[in-house]
This record gives C-alpha cells, sequence and structure tokens, in this order.
DNA sequence: TCCCTGCGGGAAAGGGCTTTCTCTGCGGTA
DNA sequence: TACCGCAGAGAAAGCCCTTTCCCGCAGGGA
C-alpha cells in the first residue's frame, strides 16, 4: 500500500504538505504544489490509512450501535432512523449483531469502545437479569467516563439517554381492542421471557384485561423465540392446550406471521374464527393476508431520536423519551364468534388503517 | 482513556510486558507480573486502542463487504452466509449500505481500503454503465495490487472471484411454468433496466417464452424500483395497459408483494384469474397468502461461498462459481383461465413444494 | 571457578498519519 | 536601510500499540 511519504516523495514535497493538500487544511498550499500532491495521489492510487488517522487525530467521530439483528426487520427500521440523522452528520456507523447473547453484548461494548466510537447507541430489549445488567452498566459507565455518549433505545436499565416505545401502553392497547371485540378467551404469543419487552408488553395487556374484568392466567401464554417460526410453534402449544380460543396476541409481527401459518395449517379462519393482533407494526405486515392488526411502534423515529440525543449536546441529566403505540386495525381481529362472545359488538367503525396500494 | 502505558505504570512494569500479559503472547511471564497487569487492566477498565494495534500489528483481519441494502432481505440472507463463515474464522465484517448508488459504491471501497480489509465482498447487481464500471474495476485491482482480495456475488463485470446466482435459468424456469401452465398474456415486473440482474433475469424468461413459440414484446414489461412499492406500482400500470394479462411474473420477490397487493386491491384473484412468479425465496414467500410460488436462489449459500473464497487461499486465476436456481411451486401459479387458455393444463403434480409450519 | 545457556524483562524502533513549531524569504513600513 | 510581519514550507513530536533486539541474571556443565 501506497502511504503518504511515498506521495510525499513522489511530489517532491514533505508529508506535512501532502498532508495538508489531501486534507484540504485550512493552512494555505501553493497551486503548483498542490497540483503535484494531486497527481502523485491519483498516479499512487493512494487512500490513507485510517486507522493511522484515527490515532493521529484526536477527535472521535464514529459511532458504535449495538443491535439484536439488522435482518429482523424491527431493528431495520430503528437503524434506517439511525443511519439517516448520522448520514446527515457525516457520520459513520458501526452496527454489530448481538443475536440476543448478552455476553456478545457485552463484548461489542468493549470492542467498539477499542474502536474509539464517539457514541454507542444499544437498541433492543433489556434482559431481567441483574448480574448482567450490573456488568453492562459498569461498561457504559467506564465508557462514559471517559467521554463516550450512550443512548438505550427499548430498555430502561440503564442510566443514560434512553429512547423507550410504550411497550405497555401498546401491549393494553391491543388487550382492550379484544376485549371491545367482545372476546374472552385470549391467548399470548409471547417472547423469550428474560426479555423486558416482553414483560412490558404482556404487562400492559394483562391491566387491560383486567379493567374489562377479564384475566389472564399463565396457562394462556406460550413463551418461544421472538420469530416466525416460534410464533408458529407457540400458537400451536397454545391451540393444543386450549382449542377455544377466539382470539391469540402475538408479542411481535414476526410471531403473528408464524401464528397466521399455524392457524391456516388448521383451517381457522381468520378473523373469523380466530382474531390475531400483532405488535410493532413491520412493513410487511399490511402485505399478509388478511392484513394484520397490530400495534404500531415509531420504529424509525425511535432511531432518529436516539441518534439526536447522542450527537446533540450533552447534559448532565440522562434523557427519558417515551414514544407513544398506536393501534392499527387491520383485517386481523374481528369480533369473537356468536358462540362465545360474551359482548355485544362495539359500534361499527373504520376498519381499516390504510387502504392498499 | 487509559492507555497501555496507563496500564504498565501502574502495574510496575514496562508497556512491553503489559503488551505480552494482555495478549497472551508466547513469551512468558511470571505469574506475579501477570497478576499485576491484571488487576491494573480491571483497575482501569483498560481497552485497547484498536487502531494502535491494527497500526502496530501488521496483518489485516476484517473483511468489507459492500452489499445495497442488509435490511432487504435479498442481502440479510447473502450477509447471513457471509457472517457465518467470517466468524468461524474468526474475522470482522464491516458491512456497508450501497443503496444502489454506484457513486456511493465507489466511496465505500476507498473507506474500506482505507480500514486496511483484508478482504473485499461486493453483492448485488451490477450496472449497465461502463464508465462506472471501469471505474470500479480500477480501482478493486488497485486493491489487489497490494495484496487485497476481492470476490463479487451476482455481478459478472468483475474479473476477480465471482459466485453467480444463474438469474438467467431461473429466469427460463419462470418463463417454463408459466407456458406450460398455458399462459400467453404475460407481464413483467421488472427492476431498474440498468441493473444486469434485471436483464439477466429478463433474458432466461424470454428465452423459454421463445422457446414454447410466445414472446414478450417490450410493451409487457414496466420497470421499477426492486422493491414493494415499484412492484405495486408496476402492475397497476401493466394492468391498465392489459387487462386481459393472465400472468405477472415480479423480477424478485418483494416486487412480488407489491403486485399481490395491487391485484387484491383491484379484486383479481390468484391464482385464478392472474398467477403471480416471483424470484429469490425470500423467507415471507411462503407466509403470503396465496403463498408465493417463486425461484430460489442459494442465497445463504451465495454467501458463505463467497467468504470461502476470499478467505481461502488465492489462486492466480479467478474462480467463477454458478449455483443453481430453483422453481419452488405454491400457490400462486395455476393454469390460464380457460378463456384464455391455449394448451392443454399439464399432467397433475404436487403443486406445494413445501407444508405450512 | 568460569563460561555458556536460556529465561524473564525492558528499551526502543517502528507503523502511518496530523499538527505544532520552526525556519526561510519576501514585501512593506518607518 | 533596517526591521517587522507574514505566507508558505518543512522538521519533528506525538497518537498508542507491537515486536524485535538487547541485557542481566541464575543455573548447569566443565
Amino acid at each position: 500500500m501506497a502511504t503518504l511519504s511515498d506521495v510525499a516523495r513522489r511530489a517532491g514535497v514533505s508529508p506535512a504538505t501532502a498532508s495538508r493538500v489531501i486534507n484540504s487544511s485550512s493552512k494555505p498550499v501553493t497551486d503548483e504544489l498542490r497540483e503535484r500532491v494531486l497527481a502523485a495521489v491519483a498516479e499512487l492510487q493512494y487512500v490513507p490509512n485510517a486507522h493511522a488517522q484515527l490515532l493521529a487525530r484526536s477527535h472521535r467521530s464514529a459511532v458504535g450501535v449495538i443491535v439484536h439483528d439488522v435482518s429482523d426487520p424491527y431493528f431495520a427500521e430503528i437503524t434506517r432512523g439511525l443511519q439517516r440523522v448520522a448520514t446527515d452528520r457525516g457520520r459513520l456507523l458501526m452496527i454489530c449483531n448481538s443475536y440476543r447473547d448478552p455476553d456478545r453484548e457485552l463484548e461489542y461494548v468493549e470492542l467498539l469502545r477499542g474502536h474509539q466510537v464517539a457514541a454507542l447507541i444499544l437498541a433492543g430489549s433489556g434482559y431481567h437479569d441483574d448480574a448482567f445488567t450490573r456488568q453492562l452498566n459498569e461498561k457504559l459507565a467506564a465508557y462514559e467516563a471517559t467521554g463516550g455518549r450512550v443512548a438505550v433505545i427499548g430498555r430502561h436499565e440503564h442510566s443514560g439517554d434512553a429512547v423507550m416505545p410504550d411497550n405497555r401502553a401498546g401491549g393494553h392497547l391491543a388487550g382492550r381492542e379484544l376485549c371491545e371485540l367482545g372476546h374472552r378467551a385470549i391467548g399470548v404469543v409471547a417472547g423469550p421471557r428474560i426479555l423486558t419487552t416482553t414483560t412490558d408488553r404482556l404487562a400492559g395487556l394483562r391491566q387491560a384485561l383486567t379493567e374489562q374484568g377479564r384475566e389472564l392466567p399463565e396457562r394462556r401464554i406460550r413463551y418461544a423465540e421472538f420469530d416466525r417460526d416460534g410464533g408458529a410453534e407457540a400458537t400451536a402449544r397454545l391451540l393444543d392446550a386450549d382449542p377455544g380460543l377466539t382470539a391469540i396476541v402475538a408479542l411481535n409481527d414476526s410471531m403473528a406471521i408464524g401464528a397466521l401459518a399455524t392457524l391456516r395449517a388448521r383451517s381457522l379462519a381468520v378473523p373469523r374464527q380466530v382474531s390475531v393482533v400483532g405488535f410493532d407494526d413491520m412493513p410487511i405486515a399490511r402485505d399478509v393476508t388478511p392484513a394484520l392488526t397490530t400495534v404500531r411502534l415509531p420504529l424509525v423515529d425511535m432511531g432518529v431520536r436516539a441518534m439526536s440525543l447522542v450527537l446533540g449536546t450533552g447534559t448532565s441529566v440522562p434523557r427519558f423519551e417515551v414514544l407513544p403505540a398506536e393501534l392499527i386495525r387491520r383485517d386481523t381481529a374481528g369480533p369473537a364468534p356468536a358462540q362465545r362472545r360474551e359482548t355485544a359488538a362495539p359500534a361499527p367503525r373504520a376498519r381499516r388503517a390504510d387502504a392498499a396500494s
């Protein structure tokens, strides 16, 4: 690889001058030398060694991001928001997938710190695991102590800046909707119980049912992986245990899609026999058939906010933003079947949130 | 940030010794000093500066990847394959999204070269743009000249190692299937015409139709963005121009999903009135309703192969691997409607490639 | 007792870049 | 004419590590 001194030598100038030309520094350089340097750069196909640059420069510019899995639409959307702001501000993003492995998360914090990122963003559910949470907080605190900025998305156990989707309110929306549609036998297809996202959404759901005089016994909940296959499998277990279920809440849309697959395989009509409500409103939700009724989270916006917090001026008080959830009514949730319905169907209203395009 | 000399000072040893302990070098260090160093590391929360390390060490380890968009399932799958091999070999991946912008692609090649990646993988369609192709090849050649390894996935215009899905054969499969089902009025929802992927798939499709005595006039092709909305929009234009179409080939699954949305919005039954065939077989294809008949590409495997090529021993002859396409029959392609059907329906056969799970 | 060997440790030389500091030479002012 | 100031270039000091080279010392063999 050609180095800066190669360029300088070829142009017949000092490395200092070459550097100034290449970085268009404020220090003036005569046009003639500038030309010579530029020519040498082109001839040698010179590209500065980024590591040497980062070492020599003092200011850090890249931002580290740790997500569960970028290819999961939930995180893809959040990442889109992060990217948008980062690109606007000329920041590079280093994105790492933890695949929901707490140890890997810890490792990545170290790795990114080692890469001298200016800020760190952790997106995705926290864990009900005190030892891990303590360790993570220690590492984050150490990082912040050296001037690093930290923001978390969707996890409340860290003390720094945080952007939180209102998971609890979202769960509540889903629960209330199904109650109003007259459902009593409601099953839940949940993500891993160690995730705070799971328990938060579940808590809101349970609260809604309780308010309506229903309840949510443990036997109507199945925990599985937070993905399509997990949802399919949990739904199967749920139906095996209680064939009389008239509604299923899936704690994210991927699981909801799995639930729909299982229902289809068992020839249960949606929503005539069984209603389904998802969570997140990822893009594909409107394209499955029937289109998925779900709880929308402003995913892109969450990313935008988190990145803005972290790149903005730091305050000593950690900021905490809660972004609202919203119920999107499409076609998978309908009135409970008559023989099981307990209350009158609600007044008619527009049932579709968005037209097919 | 604590530095190595901070650690060394605190432990009362030289930086050399500290470095040896931290990197568990082969050079022996007495247990006592080792302990002291480790203690100092823990107390100071020391993390080595990755840039300094990379500068000091000679060997490059990270691998750069340029894709159109990781959150696009096509690339998500490829990336999964890349990751798998990279992780096995202890390599870090730097993934960059070009968002199908050739200039950004060029920039990223420079950027990754600057970051001293050991290898570079470009995934995604090439462009019908000679000036760009030449520039890219120059940059890649310059990189290879300094010992870098390069592999491309799905683009044939570069001379190095390449992994190619058989786009042409895939197009042929889709075309033949629809011909055998008796379709004559076949429309195509295509990606941007500047992409080689588009033209390759189109060429195979056209060949199949020609072989069956049909043809594929330009007026039955609509070009649009390679995503869901592009597919929806192109399908609408196609149907407006020719309402008598009995089949639509979408040149990727995202577009196919858009096509299904448009057909649904126009109350055209799939596959009774209009058949649809997609391309890629991304995971969601089996979960839409009706489940999507599509051409499967071994996406994960493509990633695995490319990474293996690039991390394997280099040969002077560039290797070129073509991976086969396969038709996956699900529920969106059926016999042409009777009044339009031109040949007898084919012999009955199993129509579903995979059971609902 | 002396020398050689080998182990454990440190000094120091990079690695490629940025940036401050220094130096030279010129034009302008008193 | 003497001096000051400044523009433009280079020298050199880091940035933080790794790794080679070298040194001192203890133990073993002659």
